[in-house]
DNA sequence: TTAATAAAAGAGCTTTTTGTCCTTTAACAA
DNA sequence: TTGTTAAAGGACAAAAAGCTCTTTTATTAA
């Protein structure tokens, strides 16, 4: 469904969303061993998504990744645009470069209306939203 | 969604199946510039879903790929299934190795109904059903 | 102002996926 | 039986995805 930096980029920025909430920042290697993930390849994901300005970062002594109050207004919608793009929402379930209403692949009409849900699903959820069910353990990123 | 393989095989078999319903038998070049991939590896993919008796084959002149009666039963679920697997049906989207009722990443809940909806799709849809749409081209394989 | 810390940046490696090519085997027809 | 056709099989190549390592830069605190 997502790529696996895309897995991974969700799940890093889910943890920062939460351990930010409490005010603190969090280094690399906090984050891969909450998240069970490959130390420098999240930090390059980070790397990428701080870029963008949808997570901050700080270096040196008490540095680490944190969040802005706007940057927990970013979706999960957002993050997955970032890293895989569009195709997820929009591309032919059966790889064809023409695939729309007036020239369908056989699952076009099928396939719409699940990517609809998945799309408007992501869209709905902002990062912070999971912040309390992490931290009482309802739910893991591990 | 899929993979790429998957893809061709689902558009190689869609457009065998129509083909077959004629009965006539289809060599890999009509078949690969039908669905516009490359010859040499959808005749790897058919080599594949041929030995799992998903499709039938003969060598020699007038010889290509065909369905017997039964084949046709087969769902695209099958196809999906042969070729990547039931991750798309029972993975987790944040690539937990543990994710279910009881230990569930953030998405689990929300994904779970949308997994469902692909997977009683793509079981309810069997080979033949788009013979006549294909035939009539209101639907494409390229 | 120096040492320590932690992210940024860049280069490179490994594995998987995707795609190609060449030889062999089976079927058929002349 | 011999030549032609078309799939089967094996080996290999290219590209993308996933992952690692090393150096540089910025920040902080002693």
């Amino acid at each position: 469904m997502f790529s696996k930096t895309c897995e991974y980029a969700i799940r890093a920025m889910l943890f920062v969303a939460q351990r930010s909430n409490s005010g603190v920042k969090v280094g690399i290697k906090e984050i891969s061993k909450n998240i069970d993930a490959p130390e420098h390849f999240i930090a390059k994901i980070l790397q990428d998504l701080s870029r963008r300005g949808m997570v901050q970062s700080s270096k040196g002594p008490n540095g680490g990744f944190f969040f802005e109050k706007a940057s927990e207004d970013y979706t999960l919608a957002d993050i997955v645009r970032a890293i895989d793009g569009d195709k997820i929402f929009f591309g032919c379930a059966l790889g064809l470069t023409e695939c729309d209403e007036i020239h369908p692949c056989p699952l076009h009409f099928e396939m719409k209306g699940i990517r609809d849900m998945i799309k408007s699903k992501l869209e709905a959820v902002k990062l912070g939203v999971f912040n309390k069910d992490l931290e009482q353990k309802l739910i893991f990123l591990r």
